[in-house]
DNA sequence: CGGATCTACGAACGCCGTTCGTCAACGAAC
DNA sequence: GTTCGTTGACGAACGGCGTTCGTAGATCCG
């Protein structure tokens, strides 16, 4: 096997120049943990969660699937770490405990903002326990205010465990549009709410009033408030009640 | 090839007497929309939401997958469907619009035992915006109360709104406790708890108490409250503030 | 230099949701 | 009674999925 072609390190004749380099030599940055989540992330914005898939990811990167898992253990756990990379650009405010309630709920604002920011990365925020790094740092913050706000440490746990069910819930819940819109041929979000919410009033309106007289009355005010609206109010809903139970009490519900 | 094993349609022996009737006249109970929506539940319930395909359905009923296309548009209306199945099954309290608080916490509790008996039904709960009958039997019900209490439509229709969704996110997020508990090898709920809340309790114990005091400090806080009592902590949190929105006023929160 | 360990990855397994084309059954029209 | 259009049932297949296996190369340690 002395020929011309061998694939050894001592070629006998040189190389035809139009397929010298086999292996590229810097191109690809190498495969690891972060640019797998990175690219990951990349392809969840742009395709949603039906379009991430660890072929697509490992397409992305000039490779096949099977090289993903020397460093993800499964779908799942690239999802977890997606989604502790994107908590990773919450920014939290000042702690001030004094000020608990209105620093709180800044803090759920900001979670908020952040996972609709990455749309499909709800479904993860629900499904996940978080132990990523990110995700203690915003736990300690959170739980801790309301500890040294003067909670005790049981209803503490309590409160900060439903205050993000509620913000990823609806996160995840309104989410669940942006397939629906591509499916409907809607170009935009607002040509997609204009034919979509007029259907939803119609419906409610269609409905025989003998029996759905609620229902088919005010099918207006059923779809009059966008997902931004519902969610404050529904925000605001749980921290009144929060403010009701902080013994010291020195802050109103409407701060 | 002109052989007695000829595949085309003009055999040249008789068939077979043991092989006469292709078709079973009745056994099969005929196909249609209702028998597959109470299959797919059964499985949906046996087996988990991961167990549930098309093809499992169709294997149930003893056909191939392209049967139910007839009748189901896609999985996810198929899914749709069952939930409005589930949704059947939840009993109404007595309309009494004097007793709105009351009254519509006892909605919340019942909608929330359904659909948590139905442990994966969740995920399509929060999925669908439900126009389904039992769907708008309950919403009816839920809406009229608080309008006819009183409450502004638009409010109404927000607190509605957010009471649902709080609800089936519960439910859906106690739903991802099952996978995992079938993953680790545990046998029933009790075992599964034991282990799984022992190392969470461990890990929030273990980091570092310079960086996360309350965290470390507070593990067994952390872990203290199960799932039923995490719900009706939010749920009071979420009700203590309708209560105060409300015009008349005429409840106390903690009735 | 030899062996062990780790990354890369082509190939394959067994699923999945859905579509296509065919085939039998059936009611209406002639 | 025959024809025909419609409809439900369904075998086969398409393209895609998550994951595993075996192997080849690289890298590091002794």
């Amino acid at each position: 096997m002395r020929s011309a072609n061998s694939d050894d390190g001592l070629p006998d004749v040189p190389q035809p120049p139009w397929r010298k380099a086999r292996r590229q030599p810097q191109p690809k940055p190498q495969l690891s943990r972060d640019l797998i989540v990175e690219t990951g992330l990349r392809i969840l914005d742009a395709e949603g969660l039906d379009g991430l898939s660890m072929r697509r990811v490992a397409q992305e990167l000039g490779t096949g699937p099977a090289s993903l898992y020397a460093h993800v253990a499964a779908k799942e756990e690239l999802l977890e770490l997606i989604y502790d990379r994107v908590l990773g650009e919450v920014r939290l405010p000042d702690y001030d405990p004094a000020r608990w309630l209105t620093v709180l709920r800044q803090c759920a604002l900001e979670l908020h903002r952040v996972i609709v920011g990455h749309a499909d990365v709800a479904r993860a925020a629900l499904a996940s326990i978080p132990t990523g790094p990110n995700a203690v740092r915003l736990a300690e913050f959170m739980f801790g205010l309301l500890i040294d706000a003067g909670m005790p440490p049981r209803d503490a746990s309590l409160a900060f465990d439903r205050i993000v069910l509620y913000v990823c819930a609806d996160a995840f819940e309104g989410s669940l549009h942006y397939p629906r819109m591509k499916a409907l041929g809607n170009a935009n979000l607002a040509e997609y709410f204009r034919t979509y919410v007029s259907q939803i009033e119609e419906y409610f309106g269609s409905l025989p009033p003998d029996r759905f007289p609620h229902l088919s009355g005010h099918a207006q005010a059923l779809v009059a408030d966008g997902g931004e609206a519902r969610f404050r109010y529904g925000l605001d809903l749980l921290f009144d009640g929060l403010a009701a139970r902080m013994p010291a009490g020195k802050q109103t519900p409407g701060a």
